[in-house]
DNA sequence: GGTTTTTATATAACATGATATATAACGTGT
DNA sequence: ACACGTTATATATCATGTTATATAAAAACC
């Protein structure tokens, strides 16, 4: 058996380490949902449960709401579009902006989630997460905004003041 | 401003959420490395070390001393041999298993990344934990112990004794 | 009011993980 | 010893994030 490099380096491989455990967990997610017949990735659900949450949503504000850059939106929502959940129709004040919204295909699954899928998921990974003390998602969000406050590049600069 | 839905949902994202922690840690440490002039993506990182550390290995061992999956080790340690940081031979006892090892420009990559880089990457993201009192680490794996126990579907899964 | 800058979205190319499958070498059992 | 199963690696394809850049609409500025 071969050393967990990444476990063993701690720190230094955090990123490593955490993107390779969400990884993890989406994959696990993702056979949740298989098993429940939801025909979606993982990765897609923060959206619709986005617009379920604050209505229609141009692609920009769902890149905001779900946490990733412009192009990564713009993708998913065609995936979205194309599998009937959303509708997208342009702005009329602003033509530059689309205007994504659920359709009733996607409202019924964001129905049906919430009742059977999501409890599921959330009830596994809080239970997964749940057995230790400290609560995880604190450590999350104070990395999240340790990090939106002074990114690494900075903090690993020896004079902190003015960087590049 | 949008609400972080990803955050807002908690449990329920937290795969979504620690991967894209993860790579933003990534991307950052990427940005260390870039300033202190260190050819290489952040990701190839713990292949060095490993095989810093471990001596020569196989490519499956590489891939489970990072903990990604075969493919993966295959398609970096190409990289790395391309740039000249690894070696490759045929193990003389079994002809399927291809050994790699660090190049001297491997090595003194090693040797110097040791002593500029990798201590001011674990020395930030140290302090990016560090400030509040759980360790995370302790968390993270229990994460993964979890996690490799029983699967998500598993514990979603009401009756928890068979399943498919 | 026409030019320039900004903003919103789309597209292209890449990074890095995954799974599924092909291939080739090894080992085994009759 | 040969057929067959196993194992190690490679390849193909996909998922999902990124950055850089193009395009079109809106806003701002003489």
């Amino acid at each position: 058996m071969v050393e967990d490099i990444v476990k063993s380096l701690g720190f230094l491989c955090l990123g490593s380490r955490l993107r390779r455990i969400g990884e993890r967990l989406q994959a696990d997610t993702q056979q949740i949902m298989e098993e429940l017949g939801v025909s979606l990735q993982a990765a897609q659900y923060p959206f619709l449960a986005a617009l379920d949450r604050a209505g229609p949503l141009t692609v920009g504000e769902l890149a905001q709401a779900v946490g990733i850059a412009q192009p990564g939106a713009t993708r998913t929502v065609s995936q979205l579009l194309e599998m009937d959940y959303v509708d997208i129709r342009t702005s009329p004040e602003d033509q530059r902006r689309r205007l994504v919204s659920l359709t009733s295909k996607g409202q019924e699954l964001v129905d049906y989630s919430r009742q059977s899928v999501w409890p599921r998921v959330e009830q596994a990974v809080a239970e997964l997460c749940d057995d230790f003390s400290g609560p995880i998602l604190q450590h999350l969000a104070n990395i999240e905004d340790g990090l939106a406050a002074m990114p690494l590049a900075k903090r690993a600069n020896p004079n902190k003041e003015r960087k590049s």
